[in-house]
DNA sequence: ACAAACATCCAAAGCGCTTTGGGTGCTTCA
DNA sequence: TGAAGCACCCAAAGCGCTTTGGATGTTTGT
């Protein structure tokens, strides 16, 4: 059933038609409400190619996962996607996703707008200097950055958190309770959120005069047994840290099992602090032991993009910046040092 | 840059530049060249949404991921997508990703299909008696199963790996160990991956006239906090296990961690096979046991599955099935009884 | 040398929608 | 009472592509 169909069926116009379903309002409420009714009778739903090539908007926005930056791989990933997917749906708007390998990235971006597939991009897991933001501005796409980027010379849209500010915070927090010799787990630090939070880490400790020790501090993919892994092996160290801070709770669970491994006890013995992107998937959370965060929701965070996302289709001068701050939510396994 | 355009800067008709393009043979192989030269100087690529209307096929293929059956947010799910997608590549096709609450996939389908959005879907984690595949065939879409639905009535496209045979050949892998208590942590046991391994599981105990011991099945989601607490639950039974049979490698991770809480070891005091969707993501390899298990890939599945995919769009009517058998690779994680 | 076959190209229709630019009949106002 | 305004509807153009059904000139076969 299309249009055509459609229309003769009720023996009006496609113009008619056409705006009874787009809500215009040169058409009458009786007349409107026949016209819905048929459609949903008949099952009719506009063809999204056709509308696609009479509007000019596809309905569709792309995300561009390359492959081998486990990206994918992670559920901070899957978590905000969820929250991105279910936003979209209030608008009847579909992700267009496309999984490339690594080198290929920059050119799916330009065949997915020279092919006219989508009407925008969300930007997710942006580095220092992301190239990504440049070639966008340039072939002139709305898009939106989940994160931010240090080397851009326009403005564009972003929402972000405050990554610095928070582990700032978290690293007076733990000098607070007497910690000097903190390590900080960190994500990969080509990353724009993992060089602010070290930054915010290193200002945390300057502001104390503590010296950094580089020796504490890491920075690799965000997963449970990079944590452990690391935990285990600075542990036993001649001069130990007394406390971490890690970039994931995937990390600080790592970090946690070491902590009981070697016989220590998290909270007295060692305190742990973590960034805390609040997903709802770490098999039951009795299981996890109620560690000290900087709480902020990815799938909120999701939702939201996906609000500025449409927006940004609509009006692509009008640009919007956000920065969110995270909440400190204070578990049991931060304490004073012993 | 559109065909008009480019065809007029080239003096030759839009038949012509669009078939020299599309590899027709009525073109000559010169004109041919000097087309797909100007086309990559200028960048142009036909529009999708034009195509689609001309042509009817869209270039795109539905994954549809209702939220809540924590299918998106695991690992199995990402590897998979990745197979598919880095294979779509190669055909120029991409995914359209669908998010929705669950209680609305099947309308989600159904509104994909009615506003020609894509050409086809891949299902993921069939049900034992899965709706989906009855709407998709009274809708006359193509699409491909990655796995089986036992209550459909007429045959359909899917790749499957033989879940009952590899679970009934690891059991009596484990039952020629001396093994006669083992326990099977499984997946979700409406799907029927999971029905059928457990299936597979009771056959092999009933070849070698072992009861089946209930208390010691179990049904969840697979992931390591599940493995780990029951394992940490049974362990300690008056009659306990002496093997486990998991269903998936996160599962057999949380057992391993139980065991070696208990201050038992694996392939010694305990026997543990697991399945292996084989994905290489787990941090470092190097801190992962050597478990003993039946392998296959789902990264390899994914790419199969999209190859598939493309076949059933070109033609419908043609239905293909395959079911790979696992590999059972022996690991340090299995022994004799004690 | 002439018809038949071929190689190469083109004009125009059509895919299903939105949107422009009216048209028709009815009400309102001076 | 005539003009203006309004409510409601329609015909047709156009979005950018593919594809049908030739047209034109060039070879080939006998």
């Amino acid at each position: 059933m299309n249009l055509k169909e459609l229309s003769s069926y009720l023996g009006l116009s496609q113009t008619t038609v056409s705006r009874a379903l787009n809500g215009f309002p040169e058409v009458s409420e009786k007349t409107r409400q026949r016209v819905i009714e048929a459609a949903k009778v008949h099952g009719y739903m506009p063809s999204q190619s056709a509308r696609g090539l009479a509007t000019g908007k596809v309905g569709a926005i792309g995300h561009i996962i390359p492959l081998g930056n486990h990206q994918m791989i992670n559920p901070h990933f899957s978590d905000f996607m969820a929250g991105v997917g279910i936003a979209y749906a209030d608008f009847g708007i579909d992700i267009v996703m496309k999984i490339c390998a690594q080198d290929e990235e920059l050119a799916t971006y330009r065949k997915l707008v020279k092919s006219n597939r989508v009407d925008g991009f969300v930007l997710q897991g942006p580095l220092v200097d992301d190239p990504r933001i440049d070639l966008l501005q340039t072939l002139g796409v709305p898009f939106v950055v989940h994160g931010r980027s240090a080397g851009a010379t326009q403005p564009y849209n972003y929402l972000d958190v405050d990554n610095e500010g928070a582990f700032e915070r978290a690293t007076q927090f733990l000098v607070d309770f007497g910690h000097r010799d903190i390590a900080l787990l960190n994500g990969m630090e080509n990353m724009d959120f993992a060089n602010k939070r070290r930054m915010g880490f290193l200002t945390g400790l300057q502001r104390a005069a503590i010296p950094a020790r580089p020796e504490l501090m890491f920075s690799q993919d965000m997963s449970e047994v990079y944590g452990y892994e690391v935990a285990t092996k600075i542990l036993p160290l001649p001069n130990p840290p007394t406390a971490f801070l890690c970039a994931s709770k995937l990390v600080a669970l790592g970090v946690m099992r070491a902590i009981a491994d070697a016989g220590l006890i998290a909270g007295k013995d060692i305190s742990v602090v973590t960034f805390d992107d609040d997903f709802g998937f770490l098999g039951t959370h009795a299981a996890v032991p109620q560690i000290t965060c900087l709480r902020s929701s990815l799938y909120r965070a999701g939702t939201r993009v996906a609000h500025m996302m449409m927006a940004a289709v609509d009006d692509p001068l009008a640009i919007s910046t956000e920065i969110w701050e995270p909440e400190l939510v204070v578990g049991k396994s931060t304490g004073m040092k012993i």
